[in-house]
DNA sequence: CATGGAAATGAAAATCATTTTCATTTGTGC
DNA sequence: GCACAAATGAAAATGATTTTCATTTCCATG
């Protein structure tokens, strides 16, 4: 029953640990990997019931999936040339945590991205 | 070139003020209205424009839009039922503003959006 | 070494929200 | 009325995700 394919585990991780599940599939191709993408839809629900991974949206609504205990960054990006600084959260941490405490919520994530114009553009 | 049809931001508003464009427009129908998907897709986006209605996405993927203050401001939402609180940013703000000149970046913005459990589920 | 069934796989079809296309209708100023 | 821009909506296209189903791989047991 356990269908969380290590390739595909192991390729999430080597995205960065942070990916959705085209891309995944796309990337195991270019390594010329044999799968196809079903059984990468597949494993990565797996993995996520087994909470190694966690499912995020991104803006345009498709589901990218991050390793659960990855260190937990945000990012700085240029609108200009796409230019992406990982930034440290601290305060955005301690923010969503503080915000889901008053209302009463459990289980508490958050996404959070800065963008602008860096130096170059 | 303002497409944002009163008949569909009144409906939007008769939902509760939180609903998916599918479900807008099963509602007009219900009701009677005359009207195309197309045109209700067209209408909620223009509202978005406008800053008239919020997105979000349900865990499905699915947008739903949501009529919204005009302070900017955070959503704290619950996984389970969808529930969302208007939370207060500030210290998200400052802490956009000191990451983007740390790195040199000028016209900054952010998104932010907490999600968990609340207490009812 | 069979061999038989359970689990895994993947190609192709189905689903579903959303977007695009394009022909038609509506509205507005002249 | 007439031209022309904007709005509309039906139908087709798109793209992610899920389902179906026939095939293959595993594995335990005879």
């Amino acid at each position: 029953m356990s269908r969380s394919n290590p390739r595909v585990l192991s390729t999430l991780e080597r995205a960065g640990g942070f990916a959705s599940a085209q891309e995944v599939y796309r990337l195991m191709q270019r390594e010329g990997e044999s799968i196809g993408l079903t059984t990468v839809y597949r494993a990565l629900q797996s993995l996520v019931n087994d909470k190694i991974v966690d499912v995020l949206r991104r803006d345009d609504g498709e589901a990218i999936y991050r390793l659960c205990g990855e260190a937990h960054h945000h990012h700085l990006v240029c609108k200009g040339c796409g230019d992406t600084v990982e930034i440290e959260g601290g305060a955005i941490e301690k923010w969503a945590k503080v915000m889901a405490e008053e209302h009463g919520f459990r289980e508490v994530g958050h996404t959070a991205e800065v963008f602008g114009l860096c130096s170059k553009c």
